[in-house]
DNA sequence: ACGATGCTTCGATAGCGATCGAAGTATGGA
DNA sequence: TCCATACTTCGATCGCTATCGAAGCATCGT
């Protein structure tokens, strides 16, 4: 017995219910101030204070110091990739804590994934570049073809640019409403920025929700379609 | 705030030591009862109860009564992934709870992931089923391509015969000691099970090890060689 | 320099849940 | 029938931690 990694100490982290609505508010990929985090949560400045130091010293979150402000986010993806999987696995199970109401439907449609597309059209995006073998997948990593990146150059993304020795280009990133894989990594980024950039789309205020303009929608459905 | 699934829930669940102890064992994949469980997870047996019928009322566990006898088990293979995303989470973190010994590296060269193989052996058979074309991968659902399934048929495995309604026939798997994906599902059953048929390697007693004869690992590595 | 804002630290409280002893239920064997 | 084994349920205890008030520290604006 007490082989291998210590799942209880992160899990007994997650397991707070207020820890875990700031976590969930997190994977939107904004960072948040101590003080909104404390709003999501229900709970006071100071409780608020002492979760978020023993979520960072979990290894689960990152804070920045700018100004008076105390800027924090998840630590990295594979944080939240790991709150998506829990939440795959909460709704599989019919752990569902819904407050049905008209956000609902959007979100399942598009949303951000720390700092990708998630959701309906995200499963889709990446659906899409399978198909078409502009990427291809060997286990968990995915990696991009010449005919991707051709296919890319002339989308406007600049894969070279991407390159980076801190994080994959590519992932698979589980989708809790779709039960299916979308594109995160260094690209989903890129992917999702320059759809905000190209004014197909922009974030909710007040939710993870991404909105397509209709002219948006349309376009995206035309680059990404899905043949069978 | 608060929508979406109750992902505190069950990570509440995971979070305690005891009952974290017992899932870790569990993932081994056989079935124990509430007396083995008790003693993995340092408790006594009216403690296991309480906690067993938690984890049963969470989704985790199914249960089984055999007599006088009641063995619990991973209610499936979801339940297994969430577990071992956690370890590679919790060991990229460094919230390692190492009890150094001779029985670590036999867990990381080969062990028993729920039902199927993990570790470096696990990890080198997805990667040579997929460099040979012998499975595609598209995005988190893995199939088999004609090629794969004449391979596997000279092998030995009939694919027809493990159809299931129920249960994917592949699925990739993260590996907590090799931060890659594995091959799960009925087929990774399989190919497990054939392995102890043929004779090639057979259970640790007291831990999750495949412990491989040598003429076992010789012809593992000849069934399943990586070209660049 | 001064107050205001954002956040952390300290200290005390309260409540939840893990734990175990004791008693109760079910199954098997003799 | 009677005892032993395997497990569950009940009840009480105890420790841990989430919580918040109050005070302290840092930064910004003026």
């Amino acid at each position: 017995m007490n082989e291998g990694p210590n799942i209880a100490q992160i899990a007994s982290l997650i397991g707070d219910p207020a820890r875990a609505n700031m976590l969930a508010a997190l994977t939107g990929g904004r960072a948040l101030t101590a003080t909104e985090l404390a709003a999501i949560g229900g709970i006071t400045l100071q409780t608020a204070s002492s979760h978020l130091s023993k979520l960072e010293a979990g290894g689960l979150l990152a804070q920045r110091k700018q100004g008076r402000h105390r800027y924090f986010a998840l630590a990295d993806e594979a944080a939240a990739r790991l709150i998506e999987t829990m939440m795959g696995f909460a709704s599989s199970r019919g752990h569902l804590r819904y407050r049905p109401g008209p956000k609902d439907p959007a979100l399942r449609k598009a949303r951000v994934c720390y700092d990708h597309l998630a959701g309906d059209f995200g499963v889709r995006m990446l659906d899409s570049f399978v198909c078409h073998g502009e990427i291809v997948s060997d286990g968990e990593n995915l990696s991009v073809t010449d005919k991707g990146r051709a296919q890319l150059d002339a989308f406007g993304i600049d894969l070279s640019s991407l390159a980076s020795n801190r994080r994959p280009l590519c992932k698979s990133c589980l989708d809790w409403s779709e039960r299916r894989s979308h594109l995160a990594g260094t690209l989903g980024k890129a992917l999702l920025g320059h759809m905000f950039d190209q004014g197909w789309a922009r974030r909710s205020e007040e939710s993870r929700a991404v909105i397509f303009t209709p002219e948006g929608e349309r376009k995206f459905l035309l680059q990404f379609p899905i043949d069978p």
